[in-house]
DNA sequence: ACCTGAACACCGTTCAAGT
DNA sequence: ACCTGAACACCGTTCAAGT
């Protein structure tokens, strides 16, 4: 009765419309070219102030505190993933896009991997996603909680194979450089497990980003193949 | 060819056999406990020497900086995952013990979910545990690739379906309490979209805990029956 | 070999004061 | 209504100095 108050950008009371100062909106787009550019590290409320020329703390008549501002920022990186129509193709090519859709998205704005875990996804574009994705399991076939739970499990199975993708590529230093370098690391990391080792070895002349889209592929027909049978039943 | 360097602790050479000093190994045992109970926001090198009762800067005799100390620690996560020998059981339900162990693991420690996207698991227990789930998609029938894709297919939804749990459960205070007000924000926050709003309601008088845990077993099902199709063909 | 404190360059946030 | 700078309570990390 008495717990914690659960607070989120999205329950609290919106501000009055724009005056002629800056915008919330002008400030949540400069933060997530910020985190584009130096990720969840590279932000900082000075720096950000700075950047939109104005004093260190003005920025707190517009936003809470910087939780808020990332809650903002995070929703604007949902906006950017697209549900197909799931009327003009079937639901499986439906649900396939989105997961690609989804990984692209994430992958080009890395920081946004570090928020899944740390704040629910209520923002209204966060909202859109959803609605739409459970129209689509709908659509498909999906009753009563199967709907949410198939919608749940495509989308747990990107954010799960995309999230550690992501460790890897900032580890590299964001290029596809120095994977020699990187191979022998995880090789030297891997000794002692003969098995591991043959593995890691075998794809030298593989291009990673290639096979990661291949390992992608591969679990994604697993995945809608699985929800195809809860179809079926 | 001149890639920023990659480092980890995993690579360096480790240090000396532990003198009459503090050791690395109480050092990252202080750190899990600390993250236990404070999160990765409340870990910090000060508080944590003090909690030693050393200087604050002391650590920084068994540790080249926080980061390493984070890998450490996410280390001895990956020490708790248990996985089950596939010779005495089928290999499906082998996979679904791990799956479970994993999320029970993650959710006993929600900073390592922050942790999975930061830094690659090079650990010797992470290792270990790649190594012995390897072997057991193999037992399973798997060959080549398909090996590492079925094993990172699982994994991945593992992951994926934990991480954003945690977001929930940090968000509500990590006490079962207060479901209602959540639901309530909630609701808000999906006001304009009918069909969730539906859905929101509909879980009123269910316990969301054991709610996760049907989802999670929905996913995993339709996960390893897809899984198991690829074994077929 | 191990530990220390001071110091540096940062943080997020509050708040009284300005326009 | 909007913006500011000073101030507070923190950070991680380096390094010369101690034992």
């Amino acid at each position: 009765m008495t717990g914690k108050q659960f607070t989120s950008v999205w329950i609290r009371e919106p501000r009055k419309a724009t005056g002629p100062g800056r915008s919330r909106q002008e400030i949540v787009r400069a933060a997530v070219e910020m985190l584009d550019e130096q990720g969840l590290g590279g932000l900082s409320m000075r720096k950000l102030g700075a950047k939109l020329s104005a004093g260190a703390t003005s920025l707190y008549w517009y936003v809470a505190n910087k939780d808020e501002l990332l809650e903002l920022a995070y929703d604007e990186v949902w906006a950017e993933m697209t549900v197909p129509d799931p009327g003009r193709v079937g639901w499986r090519d439906s649900a396939s896009a989105l997961a690609h859709s989804m990984r692209q998205v994430i992958l080009r704005h890395p920081w946004s991997a570090d928020l899944i875990g740390s704040m629910p996804a209520l923002g209204p574009h966060a909202m859109g996603v959803a609605d739409r994705t459970r129209k689509m399991f709908k659509a498909a076939g999906f009753t009563g909680l199967d709907i949410d739970f198939a919608n749940a499990t495509l989308t747990a199975y990107v954010f799960g194979m995309t999230i550690p993708e992501i460790a890897w590529n900032t580890a590299m230093g964001e290029r596809g450089y120095d994977a020699d370098e990187m191979r022998a690391a995880v090789a030297r990391a891997a000794a002692g497990h003969p098995d591991l080792l043959e593995r890691i070895n075998m794809d030298t002349h593989d291009d990673p980003q290639a096979m990661r889209e291949m390992c992608f592929d591969f679990g994604l027909v697993s995945m809608l193949d699985g929800l195809e049978r809860r179809l079926a039943t």
